[in-house]
DNA sequence: AATGAATGAGCATTCATTCAT
DNA sequence: CATGAATGAATGCTCATTCAT
């Protein structure tokens, strides 16, 4: 019997941790469609390839299944946000790059960005101070900081933004353009959520961000 | 009892409007704080100066009701909105004007900021195109137009981003200030969403968007 | 002013006659519809000139509203029922033409046959032993016993069935053609119900009775 | 404690067949008795020995819970219907043991009447052309076939009239019976229902069937 | 006589969760 | 480990009826 058969032959079953991947993939699906409230338990586990009971055996309530779900998004958006690599570039071209990969990022990541607005609407009061997301989150920083550390050592990049007050104006641009784009489009017309729409609001997000940083500073 | 006591004297009896009014205001704050699967018509009901039955009375239902509540917002925002005088100002200061009370009037106004996440959740199917939504929505481009035309005579402000990408530029930096400012706040640190910190936002998100809208065009 | 532009004048307004059997037609057809439970007031309501009120003040209640159609339906079918002319025919003629009579007329008449269904589904306990219904209802009885009486005087009936019942014989196969078509006809197919298929029964039920009663008594 | 007791104990619990066929008769019971829209879950749950929440787990809704009551009802009285042996008998006397035999299980089974009734004025929406009530019915129609087959072939029996239209007879006056002697009774007085009357109606409706069907064909 | 507004009790249905095997 | 059966508390909604003017 080979590896490769005895994966096939446990499949999913007797199997914990796949078990809880598929639990943990289709309450994903269901939360980010509908809210924690919207969510229904009987929906999700009918989705699932095990029963109701095993769900509440892992992840003993809604609200326990809700938060896994939701440190589960964090860390893996965090982690392939952090597989970027941006040192060999100059501060501006590096920011630049960042800019545009956050926002495609974003784009590509639907289901995160609902999960953290229906977690701001419940005033993030299931995100924990885990150690795994404080960690993961910080590299976020440690990354615009470096870029911000060597542009100011070059003298291309102001030093008066704090590398914190970098990363919130790019996330506000690249996050309101996917939590926002059905009330903005229904009430603006959607023609900057279609693809040279979004083209064109790439460009300019990446543009307003590097006029910015690479202004002197005012006064 | 003097005629003005006669008529405060349980003046929202009898009185279709008020007894409406009543019913959107607390319908207004318990959508707000639990979105629209989390709402209780119960709740909402207990907080009102009528019983349940007359929500349905005036409102159908909790999804009439919460498309009710929905449009009220709009419209009160936007009003408030419209009534800001930017005529007699330059080009720059009046962007600069705009943006500034876009940023105050986001923050004062959180329980409509959270509908429209909702809403957003909800991808915006409760978002009627209502002749005066679409009116109002209209005005707020207007605003932004006459500014950019003005610039533009002027020279004062770039001409190839247009009103609408301006809009949404200064709605997603103000947007994201108060909707996402819980999940922010736990995972980067509470500084940007206390006093000092609102301020530099603020004056932040003016210099970047004065910054990029007075830049030359990058060709 | 003419007599006519008296009654156009006054319209149903200030005519409580009118009012009340405007009342009383439209829920005839909301209750033979659907029902004494499955009724709505609001609907009977709507479907009235008048108001909701005007209801509850000339009917008192769903029940008596109820119950004032049903006698209503009862004694229009009644006196439709009485003006027939058989004197002139012989016994069994006039046995025939009263029975094609009867299924002519229960045919025409759907709306009172549910009412007298839905009746029955509540035990009759609605059917008041009203003067008025017990004299309407022992005329169908001696017009038919008239019949007899000629019948039995002449040898061409037999005299050994009481005009009781032979009047549910009628009655039954009569009855039974317009109250249980649907579930009859969804068991057994549509054919006895379309026109032909009609003109057949009429004509075997008219054979049937009319074999029995010219029959000789079995010993 | 036996093997029985301990089956006894409880029994009907961790038992689906049991606990459905238990709310199936309590459910019977009500709708024959108020109707569709008269019967109350409530009322139905509390006669039975299940909650309210397994009616809707096991019949999905009122409705749904209705429509199996009804299939239910239909499967039964057919099944006690075609245990009827007839075969041994001269058609005639075949045909007076069927329609008795009719008239007498009509009359122990006014619950299925009043069901049937109940359909009649929803207009036979819930009764599903399934192929087990389809069959079912179709097994009546046969019996009679077989009668009238042999009672022509033997010249017993007149051949001008279908089964269809014999069994439409005999249920007409059969079913009246049953369904309409709460009105016809208090039209007309009680006597027709009480037991001697009975007696004297089967023997009438049996001799009307017969005298009929072995009458020569009207030309 | 007439009407829109108001109401409380009740009704069908749903949901997260737990039990029995 | 796994699963269908079971549950109680709630949840959205409806209905006949009455009130205030």
């Amino acid at each position: 019997m080979t590896q490769q058969d005895k994966t096939n032959r446990a499949s999913w079953k007797q199997n914990p941790e796949a078990v809880q991947a598929n639990i943990l993939a289709v309450a994903t699906e269901e939360f980010a469609e509908h809210g924690l409230a919207g969510a229904r338990m009987d929906e999700i586990a009918a989705r699932t390839r095990t029963s109701k009971r095993m769900i509440y055996y892992y992840f003993t309530d809604k609200e326990t299944l809700y938060q896994r779900v939701l440190e589960n998004a964090y860390r893996k958006v965090r982690m392939e946000e952090a597989a970027l690599e941006l040192a060999s570039l100059s501060p501006p071209d590096a920011l630049r790059r960042l800019v545009e990969f956050t926002f495609d990022h974003h784009c590509a990541n639907e289901v995160f960005i609902r999960l953290v607005m229906i977690e701001n609407i419940h005033k993030a009061k299931h995100l924990s101070g885990s150690e795994l997301i404080a960690h993961v989150n910080a590299s976020a920083i440690d990354s615009l900081a470096q870029i911000c550390d060597r542009g100011r050592a070059k003298g291309s990049l102001r030093a008066d933004i704090s590398p914190l007050e970098l990363h919130w104006q790019i996330s506000a641009l690249c996050f309101f353009n996917v939590s926002n784009r059905f009330t903005f489009g229904k009430n603006f017309g959607p023609e900057l959520f279609e693809a040279s729409g979004q083209q064109r609001l790439r460009t300019i997000i990446a543009d307003t961000i590097l006029t910015f940083m690479t202004a002197t500073a005012t006064d």
